[in-house]
Parts: structure tokens; sequence; C-alpha cells
RNA sequence: GCCCUCGUAGCUCAGUGGAUAGAGCGUUGGCCUCCGGAGCCAAAAGCAAGAGUUCGAGUCUCUUCGAGGGUACCA
């Protein structure tokens, strides 16, 4: 937020540095460390560094000569915009803030630009993030629920940034695994779906999980086990070719099921409040993928080996002159003519960019696919597609649980639907308790709040690279490093402002603004501080592509109002002035924790 | 074999090359007739090992050890 008067100082500084004939290194600003006030930090170690690699030091350490250049700078520059004092320590320039002029610009800002405060200026470029890629014909887990709020929360944070941003879906509607559920629905269970969405989309991972044991070899099986199982799968594979030459009862029977699984997801992205912008699905890129297939060949960038019964393959070392493996041969076709995973996203990519005209395209999808990735843009590489350089592959840590990887086969399995269902059972169990006075009719939709808040803040905790173990009883508490802690915060601060106003004395929006003459305490300091940091926070979270950052720095921030809360008195204040500074404030840190939560894809009731 | 992640407190995780490595859970102790105790204040406890780069390394490079994932027709 101060980035006007860093620079005016560098400015004095460079000029100073420059008059005196000292090589000043690059300026770089960090907050003062226990400080318990308040201001910004500047080093002069690599000044003092780069004089004694010229020779000038005359063999005084490092640290001494940055102290001296440290003392020097701060005697040598007089009167600064916003700075109250300086002090030289340690090599460090420290430079405290008039409180009073800081505080007031945070609090009235943020007050002004509410929902907008943080955001960032129009960068002109125009950004997709791909996400909630779940397979259809099976139901949605806790895994696709982590990369859906990461791509989500990225969304969020990306175009609050400034960038225009596309979302996208890119659900996985064909394949063996999708063929596997509509031959064993056809032939076991025909016509005996469940009503309820989510019921028919468990169900459909019930068959799929069947369908994969009937078709799976097992130990010492006798001979008629064996016949039966092989018959299974050529009705099977039967059915895939039906598939694929465009049958007409095949083709009806997959957009039926397929539809179920689409209900589901649908449902699942209003109940998390997605909205998707473009739906891309695997089976609309088959055929144009095979076309750029063709075009590899003629251009003798893939090899087809078809001839000899082999795949179409790309040699991806070899054609890029590597002497060691690193993106190894790639199958773009297989000998039967089917494309793969990794031919779709090749027309994909395409598609993306030359029909949505993004300037960047993001891929969140889980770390095991890196080498996948790695494959296909360096394809799109050798292929001419320039754009390549614009994709990135957002990798994730994979989702297991405490018993062990999920297996659909094994059933074991957390649906993300029955983890939401127990989140609410959870946090209405606490209203009941904690706040056994709130109307029955407001419950269930503040329950539906915070038990999102606390999943989602589970997840978003986590750097993205991280595998992670899933655990609902750590996923849904609702006590210390958690959403609802930050939830909590905002309904503090929206109890105090509820309680002024219904005195009947005080209105935010006919006040005028406060002033921060009074002496500060150090959790008003520090609350101000925090609510400064947010729009670097924002930038820094989008230049990073992650969620973390803005998860961390709602934690912090939520942490600086429940110290405020605790130890300074608002509306008990006497003077009436430090009374509506106070309100202020709390009325500001109430929109700064809102839009940090927003970012995260969770919204915090008025009460809880 | 090769490639990619990762290793920080008993457990789960933070930590722009910069000053005294921070949280939560758990453990222990405190919180006044005071705006909501889903809270606040405090205590004990830690960078896998070794070299290197640097004025300065939890952070960058290399080696070793350990964990997970990937590695030609699954997605």
């Amino acid at each position: 937020m101060f980035e006007k008067e860093q620079e005016i100082i560098a400015e004095k500084i460079r000029a100073f540095c420059a008059e005196k004939d000292i090589p000043l290194g690059e300026l770089k600003w960090m907050p003062i460390p226990f400080s318990g006030e308040w201001g910004i930090s500047t080093s002069f170690f690599a000044t003092a560094a780069a004089e004694a690699k010229a020779g000038k030091s005359k063999g005084m350490p490092v640290p001494v000569r940055a102290q001296e250049i440290a003392e020097a700078v701060k005697n040598g520059i007089s009167v600064l915009p916003g700075i109250s004092r300086g002090e030289a320590v340690k090599g460090y320039l420290n430079l405290y803030f008039s409180t009073a002029e800081v505080a007031l610009k945070v609090v009235e800002s943020a007050l002004s630009d509410g929902i907008r405060f943080g955001a960032g200026h129009p960068k002109n470029e125009r950004v997709m993030v791909e996400y909630a890629q779940p397979n259809t014909h099976h139901s949605f887990h806790i895994g696709h629920y982590r990369n859906t709020i990461l791509g989500e929360s990225l969304a969020r944070i990306v175009q609050f940034a400034g960038f225009e941003t596309i979302r996208a879906s890119y659900p996985g509607d064909i394949g063996l695994g999708v063929i596997t559920v509509l031959w064993a629905y056809e032939k076991f269970y025909k016509g005996q779906e469940p009503a309820d969405i989510h019921e028919r989309g468990q169900w459909l991972l019930k068959i799929y999980a069947e369908a994969t044991n009937r078709l799976a070899e097992k130990e010492n099986e006798t001979p008629e086990e064996k016949a039966q199982r092989e018959a299974y799968d050529a009705e099977r594979r039967e059915m895939y070719r039906k598939w694929d030459a465009g049958d007409e009862y095949v083709r009806k029977l997959w957009l039926d099921t397929r539809e179920w699984s689409l209900d589901e997801l649908r449902d699942i992205l209003h109940m998390m409040d997605v909205k998707i912008d473009v739906w891309f699905f695997e089976s609309e890129v088959d055929e144009p993928s095979k076309k750029i297939v063709d075009e590899l060949i003629v251009r003798g960038i893939a090899s087809d080996e078809r001839g000899n019964g082999g795949p179409v393959i790309v040699k991806i070392d070899e054609k890029l002159g590597l002497a060691k493996e690193k993106y190894r041969v790639a199958v773009i076709l297989r000998s039967d003519g089917t494309t793969l995973y990794l031919t779709k996203d090749l027309a994909l990519a395409e598609q993306k960019f030359d029909e949505f005209h993004v300037d960047r395209s993001i891929y969140v999808v889980d770390n095991r696919q890196s080498l996948h990735f790695q494959q296909a843009f360096k394809i799109l590489e050798l292929w001419g597609f320039k754009q390549a350089e614009k994709c990135y592959h957002l990798a994730y840590g994979f989702v297991s649980l405490p018993e062990g990887a999920m297996s659909a086969r094994k059933g074991r399995v957390a649906l993300f639907k029955e983890v939401y269902d127990e989140s609410i059972a959870r946090v209405l169990a606490t209203i009941a308790e904690k706040n056994p006075s709130m109307p029955e009719n407001e419950r269930v939709g503040v329950a539906q709040k915070i038990g999102m808040g606390a999943l989602a803040y589970s997840m978003l905790s986590v750097d993205n690279n991280k595998d992670m173990i899933f655990d609902v009883n750590e996923a849904l508490s609702f006590d210390g490093h958690t959403g609802p802690y930050i939830q909590n915060a905002v309904v503090r601060a929206n109890s105090i402002l509820k309680k002024a106003v219904e005195s009947g004395k005080w209105k935010l929006e006919s006040q005028e603004p406060a002033t921060y003459g009074y002496p500060l305490s150090t959790h008003e300091i520090e609350l101000i501080e925090q609510m400064s940091r947010f729009p670097n926070v924002v930038q820094q979270a989008a230049n990073e592509y992650r969620p973390l950052v803005v998860a961390a720095y709602a934690y912090d921030l939520a942490t600086a109002f429940h110290s405020f809360y605790h130890a300074v008195p608002v509306l008990q204040t006497d003077d009436e002035s430090v009374k509506s500074a106070r309100l202020r404030l709390v009325a500001a840190a109430k929109q700064v924790m809102t839009n940090a939560l927003y970012l995260l894809g969770i919204s915090a009731p008025d009460v809880m």
C-alpha cells in the first residue's frame, strides 16, 4: 500500500549514495520485525559486500561497514513523507511510520474500496484455469474436492489480482472406465437407478467397483470362472467398439448415464459456489485430436508403427537430442487407432488458445500426471505451437486416507457428499452447544457456511505440492488454525458493529473519517499493519499460483483481530472520538477478512 | 536404472537469501461480574546428515540417507 512513499524514500537514498560515492545495491523493503511499532526496513549488506569486492572496504567486515552506511544514510536523508523517525540497527535502516496518517489511510481505503479492497489493476491478460475434471460415471470424492477448491481459489485470486479469468471444467466422459460402468449397468442394473441425484451418482461408483472386481483376474480361479471373466471382458470391449463406431443404442445409454454424473457434479459445484464458464469434454476433442496426430506423422515428428502392429509414438528425447531419458517416448495413438488422454490434451490446448484467445493456460491436475503434461507441452512445442510455453501444469499432491490410498474397487473412498453431510451435522451440534439462542430456521444456512469453511481451509492451508492424508476429524475441526476461527473473527466484528448501530447513535455510512491521533495500542497497530499487507498478498498469491499465501494471511489477520478484540475496548470506550475511530477500524477489518475469505472460496455468516 | 515431489517441535503444517525459525493439535498453567470463551495470555519442545556458493543458508548447488509418485498403447 505504500509503494509511492517507498519510491520517494528510495530515490532520496539513491541520491544520497550517489553523492557520497557509495555503490548502492538493490533496495528491498521489508517490515521491521520485533519492533512492536510499525514501519519498513532495508539493509545495506549487499552494498557493503559490493564495496569489499571492489577493494574499497579497507579490510572492514561487511556487517560493520553495512551499519556504517545505514547510519550515514539515516543522517543524510532528512524529512520523509509519512515517516516519524528513523534508526540504524545492525546494518539495517528502519523507518517508522507516522501511525496516525497510515492508520487513516488504511482504514479509509478499506472502507471506501469495500469488496474491491486489495484488488489489482487490470493486467490486460486473459488466463484460463482448468480444474474440476472428475471422470463421469464415478462419484465425486475428497480428492476431486481438493482439486476443485484449489482451482476455484486460484481463479478467484488471479481474477482479483487483475487478470481476465476463464474457468474451465474438463470432465473425463469417455475411456475404458466409463465403458466398464456402461457395460455393467446395461447387463445387471438397467432401470434400477435411485432417483436422488447424489444417491444415483454414488450408485454408479458401486457399479464400477463391482464391475472391476468381476473383471479382475483372481487367484486360483476355476476354468469356469476364467471363461466367465473373459466373456465379460469381450462384451465390454465390444461395447467400446460400438461406442467408437457411433452405435445409436450405446451412445444414448452413454449420454443418459453421463447426465447422472453431471447432475451430481453440477450440484456439488453449486454447493461450492463455483461457476464454470466453459465445459470441455474428453469425448469432444477425440476427433480433432486425431487430425493433429495425422499432421505430426506427415511432418515426421511422430512415427507411425501401425504397419507392424504398433502404435503411433513420438520419441521426444530423440527429437530434442537429449542423451539422458527425460521426456521419454510418448504413445499418441493406440495401435487400433483410438486416442489416448495425451492425444486429447493436444487438441484441447489448441482449442483453448485459438478459440478462447487466452494468453495463459493453467492446468490444475494432480502431480502424478507431471510427466504427462511435460510430454504434452513438449509435443506441442515440437509441433510448432508457440503458446506451448504459456501452458502451466499446477501440480498438487494427491489425497489419501489414514487407511491408505483411496480405491473405488476396495470401497475405500471418502465421498464429498458424505463428508459434507457430516460437517453440517457437526456444526449443528456445535451451535446447539454454544449458541442455543440461534433461531432454528437460521441454523442450516450458518452450518453450511461454517462446514464448508472448515473443509476449504483445511485443504488450502497446506501447500499444493504436498501430498495430504485426509482425516475427517482434523478437516472438520473448528478450533485453532481453521476456517471457522477466521469466520468467528468476522462474526465478532459484526457483533460489535451491530450493537453500535442498535444503540441508535452510530451508523458507518454517516460517519466522517476518524482521526487516529490518540496513542494507538500495539494491538491496533498490528491489526492495521496486517490489513495493509493484503494488496501485496493478493499479487504474490497470483504470481506464484498459491492460494496458501492467502490462507496463511487470512489466519494472521484474524489472529490480529482476535487479539485486538480481547485487549482493546471499543463500545466501552468513553472518549467518543476514540470510539468512533475504533468502530471504523472494526468495520474495515471485517471487510478485509471477508475479502480474504472470498478468495479462499469461503463465506462468513453474520452469526455462528 | 532414470525423472519428479518431499524431509522443519511428539503429531499436522507455515517460513521473499537477511535481525531472535513461527502457528495449530496435544501437554502444562493462567484469563477481572468487561463488546460472543469456535476466543485471549503464557510455558516446554525443532531445520535428516555432510560438503559447497555467499558478507549472510531452513531457503541456492552437490553428495548421502529416508518417504511418496511416475516411467510405451489407463486417466
